[in-house]
RNA sequence: GCGGAAAUAGCUCAGCUGGUAGAGCAUCAGUUUCCCAAACUGAAGGCCGCGGGUUCGAAUCCCGUUUUCCGCUCCA
């Protein structure tokens, strides 16, 4: 990483947390790691780009219909989509190689070379050992036994092992006041499963004909290993998902329709093209035959902000498997019956949110012969800004606080707003520079004459010249979706 | 998880070989100016990340721990 990318990003962070961005989760208590709290600034961004893909998604495709599904779901979903036996191993690391291996695999490996060497007796009773303690969830166990017969790291050749430790990326916990196993219930690691779930009841109450979409936007939970960077992997972050319901045979062009969809909403923000990549799969996952992911050059490099998969009829039909109701589409136009196929485009939200805070961050030297002068803005699309626009009498008093006042309160109905009178104009406009607000109105002398005031814009500094009363409708039109999604 | 670095005011950081905690910016109140960081006066803000140890005395030295960043690893 090269040292000036480095210092943005830090500079982004430190940004994001004194204008009220990003905070660091319950931070008087030190922090809890890779969480982080939304401010009141960050919210509102937030909000807006959930705003501006839900739009381009479910408001403006008459074919996708929106969802909010639960965060608890019923167990079996889990087993159904692969999550609980792909994530719930017994891990343990070798300190001097630094390698991680399933601790049952080890064993596993021991029992054989027992066998072949022909202590049979050896195999089998370790064989019993470990069943034993994997059935018992005993992990110290695990490693007495790993200790006990000497099992040394086939990389490093040494036996200085970590202790075992279970490895499921999913949270769990109890539902239901005792304490019993049949009570586990999982955290959501993906927002997908209930769309899969909820396939038919849409489709049905619906009357919606294949092809379709759901789109959801919901809070996942996974347990990582390593959380990093800041909010880029967070262990509670936000997914915006839109499942695509369609024709076996038809995936693959659906697929490159929502790859280049996906691609211009990322575009139409203005984000310059060159920052941005797509990358192919080459290994699949279990549930794919084909997945791209659009990537972001972050200050630390290309990262994965949105994945198109197509994950063909895999969940549909595992959920038919595991719950023994039929998820079946009758298709009047061929006359079939048949699972669907599912292409699947699923964005990071918080990802995106940093992506975007990145990407409008700009430190501008604004120095002249005579002085420096600098400041931090925050280039943020107007639909996307937290503050639309402020407000501020040129002076405290001669009554433009009182028509300032007045202004602002005919225009927060339907703009978030903010009011400010303290210190020197220019300060003020500074202040919202580094929010990101798009347009400062200037209430002076000259507007309790005439009842004009002055738009400061943000990016080029300039001003003009207004009337008060048109200001609803240049406002509105500044910031209006209608710029973003009728490109 | 391993290795490296860091943690002092809201932000950025200084605080030397141990001796009562500082600056700039930001914030708040006021005076003044009145269209792009003005100035002045005043105020507030710190368990020096946390816990232990050494010491007459620790922000400073030692140990542990937590959090963050970087590299590796992981990321169906």
């Amino acid at each position: 990483m090269s040292k000036p990318n480095d210092e943005l990003f830090k500079n982004v962070i430190s940004h994001a947390k004194e204008y009220g961005f990003v905070f660091p989760s319950s931070e008087i208590y030190d922090g809890l790691s890779a969480v982080y709290d939304y401010g009141q600034n960050g919210v509102e961004l937030k909000n807006n780009i959930k705003t501006y893909w839900w739009k381009a998604m479910v408001q403006l495709n008459e074919n996708i219909v929106g969802l909010d599904s639960a965060i608890f779901m019923h167990p079996k979903i889990w087993k159904a989509s692969g999550h609980v036996d792909g994530f719930s191993d017994p891990m343990i690391d070798n300190k001097d190689s630094n390698k991680r291996y399933r601790a049952d695999q080890l064993l596993e490996d021991k029992i054989d070379r027992y066998d072949k060497d022909g202590k049979t007796d050896k195999a089998e009773q370790l064989q019993h050992d470990m069943d034993e303690a994997l059935k018992n969830d005993d992990l110290p166990r695990l490693k007495e036994l790993i200790i006990a017969h000497e099992i040394a790291d086939p990389v490093s050749g040494t036996r200085n092992w970590t202790d075992v430790r279970q490895f499921n990326l999913m949270f769990s916990t109890q539902m239901g006041a005792v304490a019993d196993d049949a009570d586990l219930v999982y955290l959501r690691p993906e927002t997908a499963q209930g769309i899969f779930v909820n396939y038919l009841n849409v489709q049905k109450s619906g009357r919606m004909k294949i092809p379709f979409g759901i789109a959801q936007i919901g809070k996942a939970f996974r347990n990582e290993v390593i959380a990093r960077q800041f909010i880029i992997r967070m262990r509670e972050f936000e997914q915006m998902e839109m499942q695509f319901f369609v024709r076996p045979g038809t995936q693959k062009e659906w697929f490159e329709h929502w790859k280049a969809m996906r691609l211009k909403w990322h575009l139409a923000l203005g984000t310059g093209p060159e920052k941005y990549r797509y990358h192919e799969h080459t290994k699949l996952a279990h549930y794919a035959d084909a997945a791209f992911d659009i990537e972001y050059e972050f200050p630390f490099g290309f990262k994965e902000v949105e994945g198109i998969h197509s994950r063909t009829d895999f969940d549909l039909s595992q959920h038919q498997k595991f719950s023994g109701k039929k998820l079946q589409y009758f298709d009047p136009e061929i006359n079939q019956n048949y699972v669907p196929y599912v292409i699947e485009t699923s964005i990071g939200l918080d990802r995106m949110f940093l992506l975007t805070l990145i990407n409008a961050y700009v430190e501008e030297d604004l120095s002249t012969e005579e002085k420096q002068d600098s400041r931090v803005v925050l280039r943020l699309h107007p639909c996307l800004a937290p503050v639309k626009a402020a407000i501020f009498p040129l002076t405290k008093k001669d009554g433009l606080p009182e028509k300032a006042r007045e202004i602002m309160d005919k225009l927060k109905i339907n703009f978030n707003l903010q009011y400010e009178e303290k210190d020197a104009i220019g300060k003020r406009y500074r202040r919202q520079d580094a929010i990101g607000t798009p347009f400062c109105i200037t209430v002076d002398h000259q507007t309790l004459e005439d009842n004009t005031v002055t738009i400061r814009h943000r990016d080029t500094m300039k001003q003009e010249r207004v009337d008060a009363g048109q200001l609803e409708n240049i406002i509105g039109g500044l910031v209006s979706w209608k710029n973003l999604l009728s490109l």
